[in-house]
DNA sequence: TATGAATGAGGCTTCATTCAT
DNA sequence: AATGAATGAAGCCTCATTCAT
């Protein structure tokens, strides 16, 4: 019954904020979840600590996957709007590097990407979307740092993405963020690693995006 | 070489070589496994690929976690040898510590430390001696390349044992081992960053062993 | 008569009934399967004969224990209930004591309170209220048969309520109910041995609630 | 080699003596174990008390029933002979009822005879012949202390057998003895309600010794 | 659309029983 | 004959997912 534009639209519009709010709601009390209490947090108590029915989380995420590969997403948009920061706001590349590393740790990439379970398809396309946006930026900083000079040039983005992902995880079977005492302090030791000169050979071959992406 | 020992002493011994046999054989397949995917794997499938029923195992381990610890303390006793060797062997205090650090992470030492589940008793006795004896060992390697002006000042045991664990883990939802040609790599790089002089300010300050078990 | 009841009303109320039906269905099945086969009847089975799935057992009741207490529970406060018809209905005190037994073996109290396992909580809230329920009228009753003369003195309500108990209880090895053609037989001999005056003096002392609770 | 008769004759007694003695020892140990901690006990834990291997069970009783049985029997003949002490020595009939009955009950033969399974064969030759002695015994004694007029004439062999089983097993979850205490109370009661003249009409029948066979 | 309830598959663990020494 | 070890069949419980309101 359209029976005038206006109000059928508001009609329209209202439910989809509600449900808006929910997603988010959905995969905010995730993100928590998976970060605070590790990968393995039931569907059930997302819900809860969402405030919502363990069907509606089905209802937006058609299995766990779904879930985890949104929180995913999210958290590495957020570490490329991080990245894009570190680059227009640092005048140094290799400071700009440092700001991003430590920016990415904050936001808790390496807690989250061990969620990707064996059943998770690393393939599809909104992961490789985020991923890809995320590589171009750190390929971006890393390629001016070492046009400065900064940066030992025989590093790759797969070094450091790999690298970051790693040291910022939860350690060990700790439930929980014990661990961010330290996650600066290991960050730091590798990024003094990292930078020009080279106090070593490295073995085995720098890892680019053609190579990340081929695993 | 035993000409005519005792019947009766090959009569005690020789089921117990069976029942030892395959225990090993439990513990290896549980390495493997745990390795290879995850410290979830069902001990169903442990027994499994170790060739005997599941009871077996729980002959063997009373439960999950004791199956975890044997293979976590005796990757552990590797990781001390490997560090013993790397003492003995070295005549440059930071080799030993480089030699060590590779070691470790060929023993799999961070693929496995994560086993850890939050059931387990970290203050096991069986598992603390396993823990302070690597420990003890990498603060002797590591006080010995202070003291030759080879190690930065500024860093722990802790900030070592933990990075060490941490990169050498498999990365994110990597099932399996791929990720091996990055491990040494990363190692290498964080080294660079070990190395004296210090390249910057650390935050934090050092782990210490005290500290590492306090958690 | 609920002609035009709020729609609304009926929403909220109506998915509650299915469940409520289930838990009841749940209950009723264990009630019968345990007296029916003792107490150590697969949940998996009393799901069955209850015509629900057996994690839906799990969700009315987290544990074993818990669906066991919920039953037995039941059964002490239809107990306790017949125990208050007695005393209102019977003129003589004796012959409410008599009703009450009866009636107590009928609700197959002695079937039931042996579900109590070694894992089971006996001092739970709602285990001890119904049971303190049950204890005082008994000694309501009891001492009204006292006071007229017609019970034994020596005898306390902890006689009484272990008596029942049982010899309610169904006989060895006996899966089923086939002895409740001795049980009335035998409550009523040992109601005759409970008559003034006392035909021989007791061992031990009279078991007092105080006594009974203390254990 | 049978060289000599004599010595023979040796090696094959005391090889015997042995294994007579693990098997009482077995029995025993299987009788304590049920005694205190319940029907359910494993049979290696059996085995464990009795100082031998699992397996050794098994030798000597093929399923977990035969033991049982065996210790089933072994009970009911102690208490036969019970009987036919209290027959011998009483003069007075009741008395002699008396006597059996406590005795009967220190023989724990209500902890026992509710080990009888859902699986287990009522019908076997051993298990009926230990229950018809002492059916026998009781109905002589009982037949006596009837003719004497110190036993209502309205109770039968069943009656007594149920009511002394059902009241000297071990209370509801109780796992060992602590109901001693009470025990014997109750069979004290019991009886003055058997005892003549009866102070009530009881339902059903008297339980005769066919009776209790045809079930 | 949102929800509570229901489901079935699967993991851990125990135990009666059998096997190999 | 005696033993320790091995086995597989259950039972309990959890959780991802689907249904019915």
């Amino acid at each position: 019954m359209p029976a005038a534009t206006a109000p059928a639209e508001r009609k329209v519009t209202r439910p989809r904020a509600d449900a808006l709010r929910n997603r988010e709601r959905i995969v905010a009390a995730a993100r928590e979840m998976f970060v605070e209490h590790g990968p393995e947090v039931p569907i059930d108590e997302v819900a809860r600590r969402a405030g919502v029915g363990n069907a509606t989380v089905y209802r937006n995420f058609p299995d766990r996957d779904a879930l985890v590969r949104e929180v995913v997403c999210s958290v590495m948009d957020r570490t490329a709007e991080a990245a894009e920061l570190a680059l227009a706001e640092s005048g140094d590349a290799f400071t700009a590097l440092e700001h991003f590393v430590h920016a990415a740790a904050d936001e808790r990439i390496g807690a989250l990407c061990p969620m990707v379970s064996s059943t998770f398809d690393q393939h599809h396309p909104d992961l490789v979307a985020s991923r890809e946006r995320v590589e171009r930026l750190i390929e971006e900083v890393m390629g001016r740092a070492k046009a400065a000079g900064r940066l030992r040039p025989d590093v790759g983005v797969g070094d450091l993405m790999i690298a970051v992902g790693q040291l910022s995880r939860p350690p060990a079977g700790t439930d929980c963020l014990r661990g961010d005492r330290f996650v600066h302090r290991l960050l730091q030791l590798f990024l003094d690693g990292l930078r020009a000169p080279a106090r070593s050979a490295l073995p085995g071959e720098a890892l680019s995006i053609r190579e990340l992406r081929a695993s």
